[in-house]
DNA sequence: GTGGTCTAGACCACA
DNA sequence: GTGGTCTAGACCACG
């Protein structure tokens, strides 16, 4: 985690942990550490990770088995589907910006083009 | 202005302004509506409009003189950095987006195109 | 059983137990199945059936005859209380909670009518 | 606010803001009470109000202006629609909750009306 | 003044 | 042991 980034640290680790579960690093319908364990590991209080858990519950990312834990759902469209919007959502910013400042697609496309090619 | 919006506000208004210049529609060397006037056509308390001029100021995109109104810098180069640092900022954080969720380069481009095809 | 629900499993549990009483499908002075039984075909720690079994006993609903097994009461009276008061508590509930919203009693009246008929 | 309540209190005040929201008492886009003045109102800690809020602004009935307050939506049919759905979640635990109990439609509607009639 | 985040520490119900 | 709630108190960015 990094303390001292503007983004809040409670979304740092709910970024982490989508990432994590849309990638396969985490896998569906596997547990999650606990509240505590990942406080301690993150070195962060357990509050924190606390609200984590419980606004990816809201968002149908994850369940929770009441005393047994917290687990990633099992649903494979609710998966697909936040891929889906993670994804769009970055574009939507990217690309709108970049029309802000006058880029056509095609240049826009030229760009991330050769932006990969340096940063392979 | 999007008051529910999260980004602060004086940045909503800082990066309207920056597009703005950057893309022509406000002229370099032109003079800038008086902080009373913008904030009034914003709707905006006249602190956060001072916030922005500072800022551009800071950032040398803006300079006043006094007594006379806040203008827009005559230096082509700094406008023309400002650009390539605006692009580049939104490059970053949708590329590294991507690639946190396993696009890959080429995946990425052909999403950015698809997505532009649609938006024409 | 539904584990990623709020309510306590075992009130889920003594809930079930507490319907199939009262509409007859387990008799008056029936013996339930053993906790370890249960707890197994319900896929639930034992302690939880546990408290089940005790929590039916402390109601009187059910009593244990040590060594052999939990059995329904064999008091009627009981059981048609009992009856009354999932009914009352159900009704309570839903008729307060209806009239916090500003439904008169007509209204609710239709309201459950036509729920009813939807979902024949 | 009952504290001796089970319920959590946050879901108390939520509750009570929206029936309050659905029936009127608080009109679409009126300003709510400020975290602090709530919290000292109802004797509770600011964090409190401030979870309602936020669940409260997740659910899209509230929104906030940035560094000016809490305020109800001003979309009429989020309103509508919040109301349908209270009502329905109280008729559907009730309504399957007494044919569980083996109690016809007409029983139930009967069993209603005889209540709302004593408790005039 | 507003909302928002975070910590520390306590307590509870549940399995 | 698990998640969940609450308080007290601190600090921050924003308008």
């Amino acid at each position: 985690m990094d303390f001292s980034n503007e983004t809040p640290i409670y979304l740092q680790i709910m970024n982490r942990l989508k990432s994590d579960i849309v990638t396969g690093k985490i896998k569906m319908g596997e547990k999650l550490m606990s509240t505590r364990e990942l406080a301690v590991s993150l070195r962060v209080n357990p509050n924190t990770v606390q609200r984590v858990f419980k606004e990816l519950e809201n968002e149908g990312i994850c369940f929770t088995k009441r005393g047994m834990g917290t687990y990633v759902t099992e649903d494979e469209a609710t998966i697909a589907l936040l891929k889906e919007q993670l994804a769009n959502d970055l574009m939507m910013v990217f690309i709108d910006g970049m029309k802000k400042l006058n880029y056509s697609l095609v240049e826009i496309i030229e760009k991330v083009r050769s932006y990969g090619e340096v940063n392979k």
